[in-house]
DNA sequence: CACTAGTTGTAAAATTACTACATTAAGTGT
DNA sequence: ACACTTAATGTAGTAATTTTACAACTAGTG
């Protein structure tokens, strides 16, 4: 879609003077939008039907339409594409590239996630009788980050770090429970272990991890993200915004099924914070 | 900046044939970015030097250059912005919603963070004997996330849930010693009270929270940002993404900084977990 | 070395946008 | 109501930009 990507990954496929067009284009695409053909051409140090040409090579009509198609790309403010961080990149590099690859997997997340399995899902947190969480390593903090949210429901909520304590909390499990097991690769094998023997137990088992793992089959409800993780830093980063992104939405499902008396009860534990905090001057 | 939104603004501004011209490109925008100046006058059945003022009018050089500003507001498709769940919402709807709010918050977030702290700071982490990261209720699951990334980096880290045993810690520290506090508010008493301990133990505190507040004051430099927490359901939500982003930010340069030979060491601890691990089959 | 396929440039044609001027419409004062 | 003034609109010609057709060149192949 977006036309800058497409000129660099077509790059292999151009001639050596459409090359040259590329690059002037890619170097200054501001420029580009604001040139007639035959500025560009003279930029490029080629003829006019040379670019015209490059022009068509990219499925567009022409020059014209072309610039509008530029002139989109360049709209998306920052279309944020994953771009990785590279061994010189100082602190202003790689802190816009770790923003702008975090919501590039952000946007792909969106897209793959199954709306229908939400639902289910929330479904079934609403009616449990005791919900649990775990994750261990990266997703430990995920699931951290879950009994926090869920807390405040006033539901029974449990986590735990400790693979026993999470073996002995599933074997207590009854059909009422439903657990939740958080693992990017779902490749974790206490963790699926755990997930049979939630099973064992008849509780509804829940894995917000990837559809064909080990852990995913052995899920009665498997909520897939298909983020692709940046492996060139051998830690867990976008995935794991993506699936606490994921637990707010599972929490705004839970209290939007709750209705707004249940709501409440959610300002109620906010201010009973007040008691620990500093009081906001302006308030 | 939007040629849409200041079309309709100007509308009073224009004549009774560009408001012709005004009228059928609102319709259909779309179509207009695909016309030529003639195809265009026909449709709003006026002259082509008409349209050609009518773009005038709105500060753009003619019509070709009309047509890039509307392809470039058009592009905008989803311009993430941060829009509210509401009571009645289904799935589709909050699932959206959060997804793109979240991206808005990070965006926001991007724009507003000091890129010399964060170099700053990344300084003093590499440099430091020993790193704490503290923070309380949804705060907690960042500094635990924190824990994992650093500790894979072969630093000394801790990470407390409970106050007792942070304060303690911070009772401990040395000159050598940061302390990295987490604090969407920054209002937390117990968290600022430990900023104070940890700081006449000579240890750097470092505060990830919101600039003035009474724990940014007590913090030798403060990682600030600004995003708009959505209090309607009284759930920290997109500022615990943003810190999270941070803490993926600082680690990403804490291991730029230490360069090439110390990645290897990532790898190595990447790799030690793969004996609790089912295998890849495709690998 | 000739031949072919692909690439690039030249020049002319076609399209598109713009300018100058004429015409019409609308408003204002007598 | 009429002349006058000003603004708005359209016509026709001009300028610009883009596209097409074709020729020249380049590189690879038998």
């Amino acid at each position: 879609m977006n036309i800058l990507e497409k000129i660099t990954q077509h790059n292999a496929a151009f001639s050596k003077s459409e090359r040259k067009v590329a690059q002037v284009i890619l170097a200054n695409p501001q420029a580009a939008i604001h040139s007639s053909i035959a500025t560009l051409a003279k930029m490029a140090d080629v003829s006019e039907p040379t670019v015209n040409r490059f022009c068509r090579r990219l499925d567009t009509k022409g020059y014209p339409d072309f610039k509008l198609h530029l002139a989109q790309s360049l709209a998306n403010g920052t279309p944020y594409v994953n771009r990785h961080v590279e061994e010189h990149d100082g602190p202003e590099e790689y802190t816009k590239k770790i923003f702008e690859s975090t919501m590039a997997s952000l946007e792909v997340a969106r897209q793959s996630v199954d709306i229908p399995t939400i639902n289910r899902v929330v479904d079934l947190l609403t009616q449990a009788q005791k919900i649990s969480f775990f994750g261990l390593g990266a997703s430990a903090s995920v699931a951290h980050d879950a009994l926090n949210k869920f807390f405040r429901f006033n539901v029974p909520v449990v986590y735990f770090e400790d693979i026993l304590m999470q073996r002995m909390s599933c074997m207590n499990c009854t059909e009422d429970d439903v657990v939740v097991l958080i693992s990017h690769t779902g490749r974790t094998k206490s963790l699926v272990e755990i997930a049979q023997i939630a099973r064992s137990n008849d509780a509804t088992v829940v894995g917000i991890t990837s559809k064909d793992s080990p852990l995913g089959k052995e899920c009665n409800l498997v909520l897939s993200l298909d983020v692709p993780e940046d492996t060139d830093m051998y830690m867990p980063m976008a995935s794991r915004i993506a699936q606490l992104t994921l637990i707010d939405i599972l929490a705004t499902g839970f209290t939007l099924r709750r209705g707004n008396k249940f709501r409440e009860n959610l300002k109620r534990v906010k201010d009973t914070l007040r008691g620990s905090r500093f009081d906001k001057k302006h308030e």
